[in-house]
DNA sequence: CATATAATTCAACACATGTTGAACTATCTC
DNA sequence: GAGATAGTTCAACATGTGTTGAATTATATG
């Protein structure tokens, strides 16, 4: 039982890569704005642009930030396709919900573990574990 | 009744300013191995520095920037007060937590409501509303 | 009071990224 | 095919920030 001083990390649950990605695209305020106005229905680069006052290759830039996470996708007009149309993916959304809400469970906090402290230096360096 | 153009953007559920302040820092790996760790119970300074083999001024770096959005909180040792320890501050997670399940919440995708494309082009610009 | 310890603060750097204006693509209409 | 429309891509810039090493603070010990 090779136990480094008898307590152990937990991993994390859930792939912090990933989350922390997709954390960094939509910790952007005006990304947020784009976010919530897509949640609400509003889908073309041109509407956005205008109720968030944006210029279009703003929008475009934003947009494809949000794609490139997988929680925007993107489809052109059957009938005109000069329009294109932005809209939310319902899975990754779903996913990335499922995860943050994982992670950051209040009920996942644990109680201090101390082996830092006046009582057990263990943070000293060169500790010999004598358990062989 | 004014009305632009018979559709009404929803106001976000949440706050968002503040939601993309925690988020923004939140969304770095190293701050959320941090934040693993701390909601694992490791509290210490030199701890988290050497499970994540970083350098104390990082650290510590990383622990005021999660410190200044109110996601983590601090205490000296009562017997020796060179030992700080971090924790996560409970009621600010449970705020957090609600608010991103709250915005990011995925029933609250709206299905699309034109107001652009072929049918009708109302991004143009000197748009006459005839209300008066 | 001198030394050691735990951690923070400071200055400097490198890199990423939001913003801007111009150029470019793709598509439709006449 | 020429011109218009919706949107993207490009280059340049300014700003913010993670990282590093050295200096500094706060506290404890002998």
């Amino acid at each position: 039982m090779l136990n480094y001083l008898s307590r152990e990390i937990k991993p994390a649950p859930v792939n912090l890569e990933r989350l922390a990605e997709q954390l960094k695209v939509l910790a952007e305020p005006k990304r947020l704005l784009i976010f919530n106005l897509l949640m609400d229905g509003v889908q073309c680069n041109c509407e956005i642009g205008e109720a968030l006052d944006l210029p279009p290759n703003l929008v475009s830039h934003h947009l494809s930030k949000l794609r490139a996470v997988g929680l925007v996708k993107v489809e052109r007009d059957a009938q005109d396709a000069r329009w294109i149309y932005y809209s939310i993916n319902r899975s990754a959304l779903e996913e990335l919900n499922a995860a943050f809400g994982t992670f950051f469970d209040p009920n996942r906090i644990q109680p201090r573990r101390p082996s830092c402290g006046p009582q057990n230096s263990l943070c000293l360096p060169n500790i010999s574990l004598t358990s062989e």
